[in-house]
DNA sequence: CGAGAAGTTGAAGCGTGTCAAATGCAGTGG
DNA sequence: CCACTGCATTTGACACGCTTCAACTTCTCG
């Protein structure tokens, strides 16, 4: 993924959709059809994108020639891994101020590994009804709750734009704590909260 | 782990435990702390467990040398992740009777993947404590919706074993579609429902 | 047999879902 | 430039699934 959002998603029997990630600029997709025989969910694009697109037989080549790539890849997947699981932590047990707040730090943060923040802002193209299939939490309790954050001087999100005035505060809100994304690896991160 | 029950959880700072996946006979545990610079969560065990263990040193001689172990290995960690990406639509989106039936559906095809149930039963050492944590479904009603489930003959749990009657009934219940567990790469697999 | 853990039960309150309708907003064609 | 269209956002009222609290009972194991 050169640029733009896209979002992996799963239709339940009951027409009901979920979505169970976001992918970013700079994110990997898809290992899983490389690998597995069968993709398990199905991505779709939020914004326009842009790709950049590699065989299964280079893939192959590659990795089986530089072990250390498959290494890098596979370092990738265990921090999606980690993403998915602090998911699993937010719908289990944030309540909906919580969750919400807890997946807009974790969108300023991955954004602003690749350098999509600007200052205190990032782009924040997901519709109400798309944070509603990720959280699942219902449309209409998303967009009470975003109000509550707006009202609380938490965020400022108007015409797709996102603002935290104050990253740290938004954290404490969210029991959000940026380990779980693994910056330390990559470049550049500076982390809001206290500890 | 060769054999017994853990468990991977993260602990909130309000206190609350949140599991996030359940650790079985046969599973790889822990890739991780062998890629990954810092465990982000933590691991408990249910019941007495067995380990296999290999140190960092001969992981890293081993999948440089053979790339195809790394890739299997990887394989492993993608059907993971798969698991983790259903309990994400779980916690979103399932009631609670869904869910836990969801739960143990999972648990059931992950036994019988390792041949370890016996016909329509399997071990199931977990407290309802427990199924709270994973579930973010508080004990009390874990309890009333068990006894929902076992009212309606959809499952026989006692003494920390479990009796599935009829595994197509509860995964029409669940919604479950076991293709996100990729058997197909694996040995023996029987799926019941109907596609 | 005793003690602590696990499971069970009832009552009351609340967070969130559902439904339905109104409003705002962007793109399109006349 | 405006009417038209469809989608996203907003609002209010009401219902219900689930949580919480507190007690009680049943298991398990030394």
């Amino acid at each position: 993924m050169l640029s733009g959002w896209a979002c992996r998603y799963k239709n339940l029997e009951d027409g009901r959709r979920a979505i169970v990630g976001f992918i970013l600029p700079g994110d990997l997709f898809d290992l899983n059809i490389l690998i597995l025989r069968e993709m398990d969910h199905s991505v779709a694009a939020i914004t326009s994108v842009t790709l950049a697109e590699i065989t299964a037989e280079d893939f192959d080549a590659v990795t089986l020639a530089y072990p250390r790539v498959l290494q890098a890849f596979w370092w990738d997947t265990l921090v999606r891994q980690a993403i998915q699981r602090e998911w699993t932590v937010s719908l289990g047990r944030r309540n909906a101020v919580r969750c919400i707040s807890h997946l807009l730090c974790e969108m300023f943060y991955r954004l602003r590994i690749v350098g999509l923040t600007y200052d205190n802002t990032c782009d924040m193209p997901i519709t109400q009804t798309e944070l509603s299939d990720a959280t699942g939490i219902s449309a209409v309790h998303i967009n009470r709750t975003l109000q509550e954050l707006r009202t609380r001087n938490l965020i400022v999100l108007r015409g797709k734009i996102l603002t935290i005035p104050d990253l740290a505060a938004l954290q404490r809100i969210a029991l959000f704590k940026a380990n779980y994304l693994h910056l330390d690896r990559e470049g550049a991160h500076l982390d809001a909260s206290d500890e």
